[in-house]
DNA sequence: TCTTGATTTGACCATCTGGTCAAACTCACG
DNA sequence: CGTGAGTTTGACCAGATGGTCAAATCAAGA
């Protein structure tokens, strides 16, 4: 397939198809456990034709993975060190618990990458993430340092919204075995929102 | 081989060495991405020979999920209606985050079978494990009731206990990409400790 | 319409993988 | 020892899977 050109109007149609097949498969069933021939399936084209527009299976995994990191770290991104700090949090806890809801599929996929030692994007982690959380933390440093928030170990207060949130799109079937017909976000966000006001409030 | 009779010094040795060997493999690879072969290396054994003791890799699987289970829940078991509410559970809390940090194998094989659906354990879920949960979720009501600790969503503080302190197993590379050198559970055991014990305080 | 590059496909291949089997070997016990 | 049950293995198989390729089909601009 021409690289250089412009994507014509197929190539557009047909890569954003695979991408969404792939991430249906490949959440569902991790790296391995993903075939070719079930994400071409889903995407309505052949295995060859798949193939043509990505070279193998593991450039389909990569592609997906580093164009949703971005999507995946936004929330925390959008912490802004000007606002208040309880408003602030709460509003990044309430972005995270959204996206768990509305793109489950994302969460899975980097849950599976994760459990499983994440050799796909351990550089990504050390460093694109890493950078950014250093440069979260140290907000929230300030914030403690100015007593707006109790003081509590930066690091662990992020590992913890993240624990909690992903948790429930992660742990999906789980929590729906326990909750039955129960909407799990309807309890979940009171009960965040509570969490995290108790903990922070100096 | 025989399934009736008193288990030899040698089945013995090997059925343990293939358990231990899968728990190595499919906690790192999920199940779809752990081989036969690789199991069987890791035990010392050639792969005929391991399909000697067990039948296939769905039922090492199996053996080891089931055989696990009771491991995986003595915690919550073990929390005690008549002990006082807030020893309790940060003693559960605690006991938890122990078995975090030194069964994380057991965390992530459950994790893997878990964010891929649970196809192997869905009914252990909905029963074995929506019974405990209830069973304890409803002597946390009653310690609420009483006034003995902050009312919230009884499940929804069970999920995040289950959230806070496997994230540690699970997402061990994670983890340790943002603390670098820092141990992981020097800082998460006051962590935790802090916040639950503001979380629950009436 | 015609041409050329883009797209699609059927047939095919090499490798991996779960599993089988008969033959060989080893161990415990009378 | 000898013997029968328990254990181990090399050779093998069928199906799945990632990937290739030449040929056929299609789309769009000149």
């Amino acid at each position: 397939m021409p690289e250089d050109r412009a994507p014509t109007r197929i190539q557009k149609k047909n890569r954003a198809a695979i991408l969404d097949a792939a991430l249906n498969v490949f959440s569902a069933h991790g790296f391995r456990g993903a075939t070719v021939d079930q994400i071409a399936a889903e995407a309505g084209l052949s295995k060859p034709n798949l193939l043509y527009y990505f070279p193998s299976k593991e450039a389909i995994h990569t592609a997906l993975l580093s164009g949703l990191l971005d999507t995946w770290l936004a929330p925390l991104h959008d912490l802004d060190a000007q606002g208040d700090p309880m408003e602030e949090i709460l509003a990044y806890i309430q972005r995270k618990l959204e996206m768990s809801r509305d793109l489950p599929r994302e969460s899975r996929l980097f849950a599976n990458e994760l459990v499983q030692g994440a050799p796909r994007i351990h550089d990504s982690l050390s460093n694109d993430l890493k950078a950014l959380v250093d440069e979260k933390t140290a907000i929230l440093s300030d914030w403690m340092d100015q007593g707006r928030i109790a003081r509590l170990h930066p690091y662990h207060l992020i590992f913890s919204i993240w624990a909690l949130t992903q948790h429930y799109a992660d742990f999906d079937v789980q929590v729906r075995a326990i909750l039955g017909d129960e909407d799990p976000y309807e309890g979940a966000e009171p009960f965040v929102d509570t969490l995290y006001r108790k903990l922070l409030t100096p």
